[in-house]
RNA sequence: GCCGGUGUAGCUCAGUGGUUAGAGCGACGGUCUCAUAAUCCGUAGGUCGUAGGUUCGACUCCUACCACCGGCACCA
């Protein structure tokens, strides 16, 4: 039996982090458990490359986009081989036979009739690639912020519209097409709210696959870009058995509609088998804040792994985080997981079963009996173990090992085997002892080889095992399949215990300088984080009023009426929640009506009495059915409350910034 | 605004209509000595978000409210 799992592919855009590593560590995890349980298995990732903001990366890098996106995708594929993730397939969608997949996917639905030409003039966020519809000129992109720009543009259209009943019928007839059931119900509305027709090209971009007979389209980004989950496989089988349909698409919670509905949509529209299930896990977070760039809080795997080792950093996101749920990361939380779960839980009892072995029976495990209520608690953890992977509850999982390894470590104690040693009248109960440990030990290493791989297999070596774990079935993790009279590996210790207070400024230091690697091969130079977003989010729009250097001239910014104004009134615009209703005097004949988007920052009564700075001659714009006639100055950083302009010294109202 | 979720010991979480609400980590005390100053044993007195209600009895059921999170709408 076949088992295809994919990762979204990653956008090159930026250098690979947890988030990407998180993603990556849980498809290979989950592939060595089905590898484990006897499939054939395969796992796919790979890069995604086109849109035109790659485009204008690489030129902002000096590079074309072909060599940018060569440098990008190679740091990926470099990042999954450090932390020695088993990748079958690495798909990128510049990759030609990729293309092939593609605009066959596109002829099909085009033969089916679900597929036509329109066209569309309105407001585009080049940043998002995204229409934005209802926008006006200069609004920014709802996604990003961004500053929109007007376009026109003839596309080809996919009838989402069409697909509706049959979307809502397939999570009718598989309740676990899309876990879990959170995300389930979020699509569901989705869905039942109605679906619009999408476009599927665009004529802006050059930077992409060419739509069939078309000069100017290229295919839009998901159509693109979730084709790689069958071109990846194209027409390969296994034993007979076609690697498509995927089994399953593991994402991350930010991708679910495209996952969960466009693609299967674009796959019944060309006839084609859908995959069997989406898994969408949640977002890691940095101490309970979002990770974003814009807060320079975003962490990578390679410093970890430096540090403490692959299999802590997979260790950590697997125990700590509940799967599909978010969860928090921290260097302290990462450290005392370590020292506490493998150190002295799963690394101490390789090293005293081990070292006791070795002591009291020169190294070769012993002959015998075994203790049947530890062998009947090793079975039954088995089984809880092997039911919660089934459903990627890796957390329950790890909980249900070291329950193993806290029995077997109070076992020990209480048959105290150093006492037993040294009486000759108890040599046949140290050797129940030391076999039932050793054989505890090889179960739950077993078990949890899926999760640690790397040291697993030390254990696994130390007691001597030969077989390779990638070749071990769940029937073998019954009890008594360790063979007495094996000869003990050379001995090692696997978790060494970490300093919290040399660990963690080590990895800190180390992100430092990664961070400053990724960026140097992104082509941008390093800066302090917060300087960051103006150079990100200006450039687009501004292009034209800015010259070659990067400046405007004084006449550009005299056109911007910047005044002093005193809030008079404030007030929540009912049925939203961001924005106020202010009146606010200016110094003219009558208080403005200006609608502000500050009321998730500042309440109505912080407000009245206050100055601020107004754009006073804005196009007069409508929202929520008020009159805005003008626009209040605020600071605001992606993902963060806007804080107003202000003054130190007293000002009149009316007075002009300039 | 609509829909959904969450709110339990310092931290992470489990939990059931009913005697004294649990686990792991951390902390403190003790113990063994095979082991990575590890293990093992003991100790933790938390208004179970707030306020009502149903009930003989609620942390567990209902209502309202608050906080946080997510989706949608709105908007930026």
């Amino acid at each position: 039996m076949k088992y295809y799992l994919t990762t979204p592919i990653y956008y090159v855009n930026a250098a690979p982090h947890i988030g990407h590593a998180y993603t990556t560590i849980a498809a290979d995890t989950i592939r060595r458990l089905k590898r484990m349980q006897g499939y054939d298995v395969v796992l796919t990732t790979g890069t995604d490359e086109h849109g035109q903001k790659i485009e204008r990366a690489a030129a902002a890098a000096g590079k074309s986009p072909k060599a940018f996106t060569d440098l990008i995708s190679a740091e990926f594929k470099k990042q999954w081989s450090d932390l020695g993730l088993h990748i079958d397939r690495f798909q990128r969608t510049t990759n030609p036979s990729h293309a092939a997949v593609v605009r066959d996917l596109f002829e099909r639905c085009l033969k089916n009739g679900h597929i036509y030409k329109g066209s569309y003039t309105g407001q585009y966020c080049v940043s998002d690639e995204l229409y934005v519809n209802d926008a006006k000129p200069g609004d920014p992109c709802p996604d990003c912020g961004r500053p929109t720009e007007t376009v026109t543009e003839e596309n080809y259209y996919f009838r989402l519209s069409a697909f509706q009943d049959r979307l809502l019928e397939l999570y009718e007839t598989q309740p676990d097409f899309i876990l879990p059931e959170t995300r389930r119900n979020e699509v569901l509305a989705f869905v039942k709210g109605g679906l619009q027709d999408l476009s599927i090209s665009r004529t802006t971009i050059k930077w992409g696959i060419p739509v069939p007979n078309e000069e100017k389209h290229v295919f839009y980004v998901w159509f693109d870009a979730l084709s790689t989950y069958m071109s990846a496989v194209h027409d390969e089988k296994i034993h007979g058995e076609s690697l498509w349909p995927a089994d399953l698409h593991l994402i991350g919670k930010e991708i679910v509609r495209f996952h969960a509905i466009y693609w299967p949509a674009f796959l019944m529209a060309a006839g084609l088998p859908l995959p069997k299930r989406i898994f969408a896990h949640g977002w890691l977070l940095f101490e309970n804040d979002k990770m974003s760039k814009s807060r320079g809080n975003i962490v990578r795997a390679t410093p970890i792994q430096k540090v403490l080792g692959t299999d802590a950093l997979r260790y950590f996101l697997m125990r700590e985080v509940v799967f599909g749920q978010d969860g928090s990361f921290s260097y302290d939380a990462l450290v005392g997981r370590y020292n506490s779960d493998l150190a002295n839980g799963l690394g101490n009892l390789a090293s005293r079963t081990l070292a006791m072995i070795t002591q009291y029976r020169e190294g070769v495990i012993p002959e015998g009996a075994s203790n049947q209520q530890i062998a009947q608690v090793a079975t039954v953890i088995t089984e809880t173990a092997l039911e919660a992977y089934e459903r990627f509850e890796f957390s329950k999982v790890l909980e249900a090992v070291w329950s193993l390894i806290s029995a077997v470590d109070k076992y020990i104690v209480d048959n105290a085997p150093w006492k037993l040693a040294k009486n000759p009248d108890e040599q046949d109960r140290l050797n129940e002892v030391l076999y039932t440990a050793a054989e505890a030990l090889r179960i739950a290493t077993g078990l949890l080889w899926p999760i640690l791989p790397e040291s697993a297999a030390k254990i696994w070596a130390q007691l001597g095992c030969r077989k390779p774990l990638d070749d071990l079935r769940t029937a073998e993790l019954n009890w008594g399949h360790l063979e007495g009279g094996q000869h003990l590996g050379i001995p090692s210790t696997i978790f060494p215990r970490a300093d919290a207070k040399i660990a963690i400024p080590q990895m800190q230091e180390l992100e430092v300088a990664e961070v400053a690697r990724q960026l140097e091969i992104l082509g941008k130079k390093p800066e302090p984080p917060a300087a960051k977003t103006s150079s990100d989010s200006a450039e687009p729009s501004l292009a034209k009023a800015i010259t070659k250097d990067g400046f405007i001239t004084i006449d550009d910014f005299g056109k911007v009426d910047l005044r002093v104004g005193l809030v008079k009134t404030a007030e929540r615009v009912k049925g939203a929640d961001k924005l106020l209703h202010l009146h606010v005097d200016l110094g003219e004949a009558e208080p403005r009506s200006i609608v502000a988007g500050l009321a998730l920052a500042y309440k109505p009564e912080e407000l009245v009495g206050r100055k601020v700075v107004v754009v006073a001659n804005l196009a007069p714009r409508k929202l929520r059915g008020l009159e805005s006639n003008g626009m209040i100055v605020a600071a605001s950083r992606e993902g963060d409350l806007p804080v107003l302009a202000s003054f130190l010294e007293d000002v009149p109202v009316g007075a002009r910034l300039k």
